[in-house]
DNA sequence: AAGGAGCTATTTCACACGTC
DNA sequence: GACGTGTGAAATAGCTCCTT
């Protein structure tokens, strides 16, 4: 772990109560701009927490040189509970929605097919390349990563409902006083003054953050002007963007009894760092496509699940052997490291396997030429694909779940593979995955019977589906970009409703 | 948990004073 | 008279303790 101390900062316990005192004031003052009622307040407030602790995990699956020492750690964070879980559980509902929506990111694999499906449609000679980003959450420079996740709350659809503009006023302005930050000169008018200059600056743990009116506004003359809309809007992102810098700015774990505080990079065990890497490589997506169009590349096919991202470009330049595909995707590779210096990612083709087949997500994917009326196109094959060092065997037959229950998750999991190897490859490759699977069903014990059970299942379930689709009733692969485009038209204020209930629920 | 009292710490302001 | 400096009063923030 000693690595991994290093890259962090130590800290006293005496910082920690005051980090932990700011959070619950910064929480405080976010019930007093939604209006929350008390038990949220409660609930987003927390005492005497166990601070999380941080340990390192084998990674086994990487080879090790030093035979005493072992592999390398991933350092985790265990997280239930922290003084900051609350905090940023409330920001990650508030910045969702725009992950959720992004028609780069793809977020699960049957969503991957249904774009791979599409783009076989289009019947165009193409080549395809993955490109994998290195070590995306330590080395995500928080403060750009903020910036850019607020630019995008910005442009987005998102409507904020319930805010207090004087109370958000209020915030705005000892924000200014505390931290030196210089508010936009359009805010001035919506924040409240001082009715004496003299005395002790205001802070944000003081009276500003206290549930009560009478205190909170002691001292303050509130302002005259009820900001319009779009200010409201713009004062609310600004705000969120603060509190977001100073929870993932500020997350103390603590290890061999000592304190400890990550300098750089998204904090290991914050829920928020997670959506923040990933609203940040949305923007990045987008400069990227900017950068191919501006080069003239026409970019077919452009998905990213977190940071594992599939591209497939138009043929046209190198009609050379497959290999050259490497060559190709070298120009894509240099544009993409050039955006920006946190974000440097690493190429693969199908080329690059002995098999000439892609593992991306749990499938291999592999381009075929045909050659059709003289016409040549690209179809992309897919088969299931699990990494060499997986766990054999599947869930237990020895497990004390419902009977029933374990047929229904083995089937839905013999459903997937199924589904994950494309229908047009010949009967003899198709049934390869679903036999490895049978096998594997066996060393954990399952019966004749029981694995027959599990098979017929999902036979029945993927003929179906396959059905629907010759039918045209369904699609054969369902992408989720279209039901999340629904999601976006509802307001943030349900989300906002939504986390108070969640809330409650937990406490109960 | 809220509210008040009493306290200390911190900050600003007004004013006196001294120097050039 | 302008300017800098020292001093104390005034005002406020924020803490602890106490009562309800």
């Amino acid at each position: 772990m000693k690595e991994h101390l290093e890259a962090m900062e130590e800290v006293t316990i005496k910082e920690y109560r005051e980090t932990e005192k700011k959070l619950n004031a910064l929480s405080n003052i976010w019930c007093n701009v939604w209006g929350a009622e008390e038990r949220v307040r409660y609930n987003l407030c927390t005492n005497n927490n166990d601070i999380p602790p941080l340990y390192g995990l084998r990674k086994d699956h990487k080879e090790s040189k030093d035979e005493i020492g072992g592999p390398p750690l991933r350092p985790i964070c265990g997280a239930v509970t922290s003084c900051n879980r609350a905090l940023a559980y409330f920001l990650c509902q508030c910045i969702r929605p725009l992950i959720s929506s992004a028609p780069e990111s793809c977020d699960s694999t049957e969503d991957l097919l249904a774009r791979i499906f599409e783009l076989n449609g289009e019947k165009k000679e193409i080549i395809i390349g993955s490109m994998d980003v290195k070590a995306l959450y330590p080395s995500i420079d928080i403060d750009l990563a903020t910036e850019k996740t607020c630019e995008l709350l910005e442009m987005s659809d998102i409507k904020f409902e319930g805010v207090n503009p004087i109370e958000l006023g209020l915030f705005l302005k000892v924000i200014e006083l505390e931290s030196n930050i210089v508010l936009p000169s359009i805010f001035t008018p919506f924040c409240p003054t001082r009715t004496s200059n003299r005395g002790r600056k205001p802070t944000l743990v003081g009276n500003i953050s206290k549930p009560n009116e009478k205190i909170r506004w002691s001292n303050w003359e509130k302002p005259k002007h009820i900001p319009n809309y779009i200010t409201l809007r713009k004062m609310v992102i600004f705000s969120l963007k603060y509190t977001m810098k100073y929870v993932l700015n500020n997350h103390i774990c603590q290890y061999d009894n000592q304190l400890f505080k990550q300098k750089e990079g998204g904090a290991i065990g914050v829920s928020l760092a997670g959506d923040v890497a990933q609203t940040f490589m949305i923007w990045w997506d987008r400069e990227f496509k900017e950068q191919l169009d501006q080069r003239g590349i026409k970019c077919l096919l452009y998905s990213r699940y977190v940071d594992d991202i599939l591209t497939a470009v138009q043929k046209t330049k190198y009609k050379g052997p497959e290999n050259n595909a490497l060559v190709e995707f070298q120009e894509l590779m240099d544009i993409a490291n050039s955006i920006h210096t946190s974000i440097q990612v690493t190429l693969e083709t199908p080329g690059c396997n002995a098999d000439g087949r892609m593992p991306i997500l749990d499938l291999k994917i592999w381009p075929e030429n045909k050659c059709i009326d003289g016409e040549t196109y690209t179809v992309i094959h897919h088969t299931h694909y699990s990494k060499p060092m997986a766990n054999k065997q599947v869930l237990s037959s020895h497990t004390a779940l419902d009977y029933k229950t374990k047929i229904v998750i083995l089937a839905n999991d013999l459903f997937r593979i199924m589904r994950n190897v494309s229908l047009d490859l010949p009967e003899t490759e198709r049934i390869l995955p679903i036999q490895v699977y049978m096998l594997r069903l066996q060393i954990s014990g399952y019966s004749k019977t029981e694995r027959f059970k599990i098979y017929t299942r999902a036979k029945a379930r993927f003929d179906n589906v396959v059905a629907e689709y010759q039918k045209g009733k369904a699609p054969l692969y369902r992408p989720n970009f279209g039901n999340s485009l629904k999601g976006l038209k509802t307001s943030l204020v349900r989300n906002m409703t939504g986390f108070v209930k969640v809330m409650i629920k937990l406490r109960l």
